[in-house]
DNA sequence: CGTTATCTTGACTGAAATCAATCCCGGTGG
DNA sequence: CCACCGGGATTGATTTCAGTCAAGATAACG
């Protein structure tokens, strides 16, 4: 367990951190034997380093144990856009094992864990676990949610909005899965990330920073980022926030 | 079948205009009755209609049949972002049906018939056909590739760039189900539609199409688009295209 | 202790929004 | 047949927002 980077030994899925958040439920009770017949290792990367990359065939699915990831695509000059977040208990690799190539990057924000599973599990689980299928499905639904949103905010938004919203949103997700400690997000997200979630020139969003900041809404100190007033960074977004209702109608 | 909007007569899947396209082929040879036993009817409206509002429950899941629609989101003040367009064979309303309530609106681009199901067929097509499942499955994620890509030209393209990209993801999407002929874009597209596509005022809008019009590249007439020259459409854009590629794997 | 990544700030430029008219054309009703 | 109307497309003038350029400040890091 020493290596910092690699594949490393398989452990059991009974240790698994995640084992207990309802985020996985329906792959525990699968028909028969559970989800680790299905586990082939366990990745461990560092913070900006790359876990997929547009244009690969990736023989493998992953789920994220520890840590934040992001979906991004580029344009041949640099430019680049963040697309979503990845946070624990999230699916990663999904597009690229279901459509064979994989069309985004996605990098890893802070240190991360992976748990590895053979790409073929899929076809697997669709043929043996109706309920795992909808799972996945489901879960592939909930993400094209948060992107129509990040379309909108993209598309429509001012830049003031749009940087709340996003803050917004990575407090939620955050908060569900214990990366808000205090308020604060607590992962390296620099600058330069929320310009490229945000579509904005790094100089622009600082100066949009600062706005929020000035409105004590945020903090932004020593490389990160700390919600002051949540409720206010929905109001200015003009954003509802992640549905807490959607109980998921069980299949 | 007078009426010219409404639910009409059940009619028979073989008589589907759709039935030979290689779209629907999954659905087809379900593991034993066909997907005409989901079907409760049709539904006809004329453009410009809403066919599913935000923040409804509907009941129903739909497969368009024929004409354009396309999937919106809009803030309270009115800005709108289009997210995405439907062309004939796509699901429609999927989101909703797997998360209960509609996130965005779905609209009528063009005269539009779409093919009604009880949303309860999802779940009675996990349970019993894998492949319907999978088929599913796989065109959420192809769904998400669009909208990733919509995505990064509305954050990262400029307005020419933007314009470019969208017209030619039009052009190859509407070619592909015959919606194209003789190059011209064969539904009441607005500049409108565009602007709110692109995440653009539409003034500046009809200066972009301008542009490209005076390159040669497309020409806007009698409320409508043709395209000139594909190609240089997308050597504008920068985007490689539709994947060409992609044979999907067989479950 | 220098090096590098990140964050900040100011000055200037440029792209896109906004405001305000027209224009064009198909449809409507007198 | 023709005046009127309304949606859509254009165009010009002006303003505003956001990008670019340039330079420091700050602070983690080897």
């Amino acid at each position: 367990m020493d290596s910092v980077q690699g594949v490393v030994a398989k452990t059991d899925c009974n240790d698994c951190p995640l084992k207990d958040k309802p985020h996985l439920a329906p792959f525990n009770h699968l028909g028969g034997p559970g989800i680790e017949q299905y586990k082939v290792g366990e990745l461990r990367l560092t913070a900006g380093t790359n876990i997929l990359m547009e244009g690969l065939k990736s023989p493998h699915l992953y789920t994220l144990i520890e840590g934040v990831a992001f979906r991004h695509k580029g344009l041949s000059d640099g430019r680049r856009q963040i697309l979503n977040y990845a946070f624990p208990g999230d699916l990663v690799g999904l597009q690229g094992s279901l459509l064979g190539e994989m069309q985004h990057s996605i990098d890893a924000l802070s240190d991360v864990a992976l748990c590895v599973f053979d790409r073929s599990c899929l076809f697997d689980m669709f043929e043996k676990s109706p309920a795992a299928a909808y799972e996945i499905t489901w879960r592939g639904a909930k993400d094209e949610t948060i992107l129509d949103e990040n379309l909108l905010s993209v598309g429509r938004r001012s830049a003031q909005e749009r940087a709340a919203y996003l803050l917004a949103l990575l407090y939620q997700r955050a908060k569900l899965v214990g990366l808000a400690p205090k308020n604060r997000l607590n992962f390296p997200l620099t600058q330069l990330h929320i310009a490229d979630t945000l579509g904005l020139s790094i100089v622009h969003t600082n100066r949009t920073l600062k706005v929020l900041s000035t409105k004590k809404v945020i903090q932004w100190q020593d490389r990160g980022c700390t919600i002051l007033n949540p409720d206010a960074l929905l109001e200015i977004s003009g954003w509802e926030g992640l549905d807490s209702l959607t109980p998921r109608a069980r299949l």
